[in-house]
DNA sequence: CATGAAAGTAACTCTCG
DNA sequence: CGAGAGTTACTTTCATG
């Protein structure tokens, strides 16, 4: 299995256009790349079969479906499968990540107010301790994302490259 | 504007199954929630155009891509504009949360390797301190999110109700 | 319910080892 | 000359008034 699975420049503009838009037609995404709608097909088909692309989502609007607060819970270290089974158990968990460090767990919740807030923070805190902070605003959400070009790597200014 | 705008037991079905797999024909859809393809066309149409559902994006694998490191880096208070200015500029930010607390911002990056961590992280260090960790794994990511409510909280057994 | 567009299938062409 | 990828042509299914 190669890693970048050879992704070429029709790939790219296939991958950036899907993850705009997961439900433009094949015929439309055919003729935004200038290739031939079963020739697009053919392409989504093997990057969907070699798992470069994990799915397609609706991406909804947490606020209008009621949910006023996200918040993001630090978690520190406890045993591993009980942190994962609580969060199996609480659909208020959109994303879960266990980290290094000292807080070996962060999650993203959806609450209602701020007593559905308290309630979530509570099931996790009976288990160790816990640190939680209130998203205030979102300037970037699940952008984007092209192949990996090493070429693209901006270094910041920290070149001390003396010699 | 109402909050949570009347969802019946429909629109629910809808934005599950649309999460699920966002590039379902409708007639597919509403063959899953058993209503008419013109009805569930129309109940999508609107759930759009209220704004429930933002978009439809396609999933990618971050691995396969070539990003080796998914990491969470958190940045102590620094002048708003000049934070949302670097984002800006920093394509590896999927995303990036404004938050309450000590640490007032929270990004998810990825990254191709340790090098380019390092790259990373450093253009915020210059801004104002920062505390990087190295996603290990993620049991949860992009849960399924349905319309609030209120009888679906489960509380802690924390409930100290006496009197 | 009818019309036009899109998806899926098949046969053919082109290029490259 | 054979494998892989693209295009065109055609049928079935889907979207829209």
């Amino acid at each position: 299995m190669t890693e970048t699975n050879e992704c070429d420049h029709y790939d790219s503009r296939i991958l950036a256009e899907l993850q705009q838009d997961a439900r433009i037609t094949m015929a439309e995404l055919g003729r935004r790349v200038h290739l031939s709608q079963p020739a697009v097909t053919e392409r989504v088909r093997k990057l969907e079969l070699s798992g470069v692309i994990k799915g397609y989502r609706a991406e909804v609007d947490l606020a209008r479906l009621g949910y006023g607060i996200r918040a993001i819970i630090r978690v520190a270290r406890a045993e591993y499968a009980r942190v994962v089974r609580l969060i199996e158990q609480t659909p208020e968990v959109i994303n879960a990540y266990n980290v290094t460090g000292d807080d070996s767990w962060v999650l993203e919740i959806a609450v209602i107010d701020v007593s559905h807030l308290d309630a979530v923070v509570t099931k996790f805190c009976i288990l160790t301790e816990t640190s939680t902070c209130i998203v205030l605003n979102a300037p970037r959400e699940n952008a984007m994302v092209l192949p990996a070009r090493r070429e693209n790597i901006k270094p910041a200014i920290k070149k001390v490259t003396g010699k």
